[in-house]
RNA sequence: UGGGGUAUGGGGUAAUUGGCAGCCCGCCGGAUUCUGGUUCCGUCAGUCUAGGUUCGAGUCCUAGUACCCCAACCA
């Protein structure tokens, strides 16, 4: 896999721009803000990346700022998981910061406002506040409180944070102007009362920042020069300035720049959603392998590298889109293709009986070891024993007594190659008395040992095999992609109604004794079949990543 | 209802800023192949609509249309 091409994008445009004009003497600082109050997803890799991977393209800084500015939805058990999610995508963060190392500061700046007449106390309930602020088209209503002094002001501002007052009582809001046509600058609640432990500064505030009067001033105390967000922020972007613009910052003012996030088809990212999949025990946890969550998706063998190539590949825009699973499929498959090694397993057994196989002495069927390419793309990867004999398990869907046009697999009469070992002919069919197949017998070429036949005759098809007295149990998850929703929608909450909680299929396969030697989390490729992660806690557990690319799915799907 | 944002093949994303509409995924066809995988080659197919400016428009102008975001003391 080579290595990954950013895309051409407006952000970069815009940080060459600021370069050239010299705007932050060419520094170029971002940071990745998560507020840690669940755990990261999918979504969150193209933020990640974009966050990071623009710093570092341009020999910048990217911190990671955890923005826990809410005590009621925070806690220290997400911020351990961020950390280390980002970490496996293989992303550094320059420092670990927290939006509540600047409360001292925001407080600070908070007063000078009032001091200059910028802002005030108001002790309306949320209700009236939210009433009084108007509507699209229609104008606002002053706040009786938002004249008064600025003393006042002042000694109400102390006394919130000395903790006088009852939560929900009274704010502090700024004064800018309550017939903006933006709603956003309809005088903004700055700081709110919460009488709530907060998992950093404990009981030591009482009054808490909103997001809008955190962030940018967080920004420019960290010396950030681009804060790129998503799209729903870019109503905000008025407001992040007007803050800067009146507070006497220490450098230089950040630019905020906006970009469409990223959503996938046949999933859902919404943290309310996922927590419900959690809570109602529709999913084993929020690293479920059906979780589209990073952590479900390390668990399912997404490796980090393919999430990081697509997310850089697909491009950033403000253009609001929904990418197909199957593209991201394509970077996994692309990525596990040249480093998965490759083993034989199979899923869905069929006893294979070769009639002709010699025994020896004793009487017993000869055992046979064969040397295998544990990955043909990657011959570094060494070979292994494959143990072959008379009695074999392959796969169901690998033998047609009637075989349908195209059909290049075994049927009766028909001569294929075991991958690695024989060239078999397939005699006959055990049945059970109603009538269900119970075995297929075959003879093999002992000339063809190895797999090549020295007269040069051909077959047209390669098929996996285990030998039956040598086989290991796997038990193996299978799924329909991350849900099972065929009509993405998110917004609609089809997805989620959708969700099957059979999505998840466990069959018990039979594979070569080697499988049983995966290390925690390893993904193999099980030949013919896909892509499989050792599930990291359970033992002889694999889940299925993604199929391989199946051309004959296709014919059956075009015979019908 | 006011403001903001965005429209390029089936899905994404470019176009040196007015100069041959390119690339990736996908589909289809072919070659190679001890994985119906991989790899290689080829085909298909696009500028939201209607006008206008221009030798020339994806790009500029006018008017429409569609979708997304905003009326938390969430972020």
């Amino acid at each position: 896999m080579t290595e990954p091409v950013a895309a051409n994008d407006f952000i970069r445009d815009i940080i060459r721009r600021d370069n050239e004009q010299g705007t932050y003497g060419g520094r170029v600082q971002t940071r990745f803000p998560p507020e840690p109050n669940g755990y990261l997803h999918i979504g969150h890799a193209k933020a990640i990346t974009v966050d990071f991977g623009t710093a570092e393209e341009f020999g910048g800084l990217c911190n990671l700022r955890l923005d826990d500015t809410n005590p009621d939805t925070e806690e220290t058990e997400f911020v351990e998981s961020i950390v280390a999610d980002i970490e496996w995508l293989g992303f550094r963060p320059h420092r670990l910061l927290h939006a509540s190392d600047y409360f001292g500061q925001l407080y600070e700046w908070a007063e000078y406002l009032v001091q200059q007449g910028l802002a005030y106390v108001d002790d309306q309930d949320g209700e009236t506040i939210s009433a009084q602020r108007g509507g699209f088209g229609k104008p606002g209503v002053d706040s009786p409180f938002r004249d008064r002094g600025i003393e006042e002001n002042l000694d109400l501002l102390r006394r919130m944070k000395a903790g006088e007052f009852a939560e929900g009582s009274r704010v502090l809001r700024a004064k800018i102007d309550m017939n903006h046509e933006n709603m956003a600058l309809r005088d903004p609640v700055m700081y709110r009362i919460r009488h709530s432990h907060h998992f950093r500064t404990g009981g030591d505030w009482c009054i808490f920042p909103t997001y809008d009067w955190a962030h940018g001033q967080s920004d420019a105390i960290e010396g950030v020069t681009h804060s790129i967000c998503t799209l729903e922020f870019d109503t905000h972007r008025p407001l992040y300035d007007w803050y800067l613009e009146h507070l006497p910052l220490p450098g230089d003012q950040p630019r905020q720049i906006e970009f469409a996030r990223l959503e996938f088809t046949h999933t859902v990212t919404s943290k309310r959603r996922l927590a419900k999949l959690v809570a109602d025990g529709t999913v084993d946890g929020w690293d479920d392998a059906r979780m589209p969550t990073l952590r479900g998706l390390r668990r399912r063998g997404y490796p980090a590298r393919a999430i990081r190539a697509f997310c850089t590949e697909i491009g950033t825009t403000r253009t609001n889109s929904r990418q197909s699973i199957e593209a991201l499929e394509a970077y996994v498959r692309r990525e596990l293709n040249a480093t998965a090694q490759r083993r034989m397993a199979v899923l869905r057994p069929l006893r294979l009986v070769i009639d002709n196989w010699p025994t020896d002495a004793s009487g017993a069927p000869v055992v046979e070891y064969f040397e295998v390419a544990n990955n043909p793309e990657n011959p570094a990867d060494g070979t292994r024993q494959v143990a072959f004999s008379g009695e074999l398990w392959i796969e169901q869907d690998d033998f047609a007594e009637v075989p349908p046009p195209k059909y290049f697999r075994l049927s009766p009469g028909r001569e294929v190659r075991l991958r690695g070992a024989y060239l078999v002919t397939a005699t006959g069919v055990d049945k059970d008395e109603d009538g269900t197949l119970t075995a297929v017998h075959a003879t093999y070429d002992p000339a063809t040992r190895g797999g090549d036949a020295p007269d040069g005759r051909k077959v047209k098809s390669t098929m996996h095999w285990v030998s039956a007295p040598h086989a290991v149990d796997v038990d193996v998850a299978l799924y329909e992609r991350l849900f099972t929703a065929q009509v993405p929608g998110e917004a609609t909450g089809e997805a989620l109604d959708d969700l099957n909680p059979n999505s998840r299929e466990i069959v018990v396969g039979r594979a070569e004794a080697a499988v049983a030697d995966a290390a925690p989390g390893q993904v193999l490729q099980f030949e013919r079949l896909g892509y499989f992660a050792a599930d990291p806690d359970t033992a002889g557990l694999f889940h299925r990543t993604v199929g391989l690319r199946d051309e004959w799915a296709a014919i059956q799907k075009r015979q019908g």
